[in-house]
DNA sequence: AACAGGTTTGCAAATGTTTTCATAACCACC
DNA sequence: GGTGGTTATGAAAACATTTGCAAACCTGTT
């Protein structure tokens, strides 16, 4: 099916060899240790190389055991916010360690999941990350069978048998909520995420509910309701919620992009923010703080997060021996802005 | 310096030949062209790749001259709404097509550009996208000398002798311009982006300007400011303008995040949008329609462009002999909602 | 000039897959 | 059972690189 085209056959590294007038086993070792090989060696296949314009061929490697320099990364979606922000951390972290980063994306599909990571074998990629802890058992055996080092990363549960690096989702959770509560708010709107293959989601819910609840408050039902990752539909969501008679004091939502859609819910309902509402986010993305008032929210290190794993990972790559323990639970951080007050409690 | 580490000699072609008790070759036809083998013999070889969980390995086929599976994009930055928005689409479309991206991020750096082309290349990517029209010689030099199928996104220029998916910048730029012009207002910011390395924002501005000097007005220093890619930034950069005596009756933002930043400056300033300040954006970010009021802006098909690469690119590893005039210049639609309205031209 | 010790280099085998060409197996029909 | 024409399979070469081992080459010392 797929032919040759246009590209002629390019240089290889016998090319090189010849002109430069020494064995190909010389000019691999240029490449990948050059220390070893003469200056007036190294210097005759440096123009050699430069002349034909030789590119040596990674993939290859992957054949003799050596790494390809790819490692790949299985991932929700691109289009987050706050993902996005750990993808660019995480690709210029690899870039420092001079690999390149392949990434897929399965839409909140576990079942997707799985034949991405097959896929990604299939490239013989020297490692893998995967977003959460939540995943088929045929995943997980894909990556074992096949020895690749990999990191499950955003969510943290402590002894968990692999490598972990994010933050505890349920005590974002908590944390916004007891804010909340500390604030005097006793009637809390939950607007979370959907929970659909999305252990991040669920385990802010909990933490959220569990506080309220271990401060003795019921919830209702009316009073929670499942957003997607979407400004606008999460608008719309809570627009009619906050409606419907009785209204809450606050809102918490599940991440900021919920949160934004609250306060924009707000607006158009002519319901002040913070004076008639407070509202809390998850996530800090970049641009709540510009907000009109800024948001409150429970701050995320996306970034951090993305540099840890990347660093974590080139480490199993390069030392595939060593043991480490990569285990990291990135701490959460309160950013209390302009969008919570304390709940008018004379009533 | 790579090790094999734990993972053993994992099972390949011949093992699972002769288990299944046929030639690897067959076991490679099974895989590349499954039609062309036996009903018997393929279930032979099915169970015999189950038992042994055997993954094959696309990247050596780079060297018989065959695919990777892997297409480039090499982009300014990740971390970026409507990048993201066209990433996504790329990615699930080259998905559908049995591809996987490969993805490199420059900051809009162009001499980064040129390495990270190389290091794709030393990966054998079966095509490249860029974003933008602008890049070194070296770059584009190297993509040719290598034969890799290219093509370049987001910006359209006619005439070019590269394949190109995008839309017009200048076009953009005076559309959002006219509309301005049309309801009136003759006294307009314009905060555009950041225009080091970035062909895009430079036509925006272009674009905007011809339109307003075709008009007949002049526009002062003071009315032209650049903001990065960044709400809070944009923000503060255009408050700051805004309290500089004289106000303008509109600003023209470069892109959606700049004018969202505009919004919040009004806000912060208590300027009511429109009513004292319109304010239109460029691009139509997800988000965009849920702002109180909805931003006015001119819609750019990310998606689309996404889309359209991914399967122009196929298209062009798949019939190299071809030579496709891939070339689309996608429509733009201005998209009225509430943050413009006529100028007041009593005074 | 010979030698020791270390540094550079070349040879050749090995790696996992695809592909061309040739051969073997199969099928339908006489 | 033989024949001709497909169709399915196998053998072996080719691909670009790495690497263990051994040979060649230096540099300085006796």
């Amino acid at each position: 099916m797929a032919r040759l085209g246009k590209r002629g056959r390019l240089p290889g590294i016998v090319d090189v060899a010849n002109r430069a007038k020494v064995s190909p086993a010389t000019v691999s070792r240029y490449f990948n240790d050059p220390d070893i090989v003469r200056y007036r060696t190294r210097e005759r296949i440096r123009k050699a190389v430069e002349e034909l314009g030789y590119v040596r061929n990674r993939a290859i490697r992957s054949m003799v055991g050596g790494a390809t320099g790819c490692i790949g990364l299985v991932i929700p979606t691109i289009d987050n916010a706050i993902f996005s922000e750990m993808l660019q951390a995480f690709s210029s972290a690899l870039a420092t360690h001079g690999r390149t980063m392949l990434i897929a994306a399965h839409g909140y599909d576990l079942a997707r999941e799985a034949v991405l990571v097959h896929s990604l074998s299939e490239q013989r990629v020297d490692a893998l990350a995967l977003i959460g802890l939540e995943h088929r058992p045929e995943t997980l055996a894909q990556i074992e069978r096949q020895g690749i080092p990999a990191a499950m990363l955003w969510n943290y549960r402590p002894g968990l048998n692999w490598p972990c690096i994010g933050f505890d989702n349920e005590l974002a959770g908590r944390m916004a909520a007891e804010h909340l509560l500390a604030l005097g708010h006793r009637d809390i709107l939950f607007a979370t995420g959907e929970e659909r293959s999305n252990d991040r989601a669920a385990g802010r819910r909990k933490g959220a509910l569990d506080a309220v609840r271990g401060a003795g408050l019921a919830v209702s039902d009316r009073r929670r309701i499942a957003c997607p990752y979407d400004i606008r539909m999460s608008k719309e969501l809570i627009a009619r919620s906050l409606q419907a008679g009785g209204r809450p004091t606050a809102v918490l939502a599940g991440n900021d992009v919920i949160a934004q859609g609250a306060m924009f819910a707000a607006a158009s309902l002519g319901i002040a923010v913070p004076d008639d509402l407070s509202i809390i986010g998850i996530g800090d993305f970049r641009g709540s703080d510009a907000f009109e008032p800024g948001l409150t929210t429970v701050r995320v290190p996306a970034r951090r997060i993305g540099r840890l794993a990347a660093d974590a990972l080139v480490e199993m790559i390069d030392w595939p021996e060593a043991d480490f323990h990569h285990e990291h639970c990135c701490p959460l951080e309160l950013i209390v802005r302009g969008t919570c007050k304390p709940a008018d409690t004379t009533g």
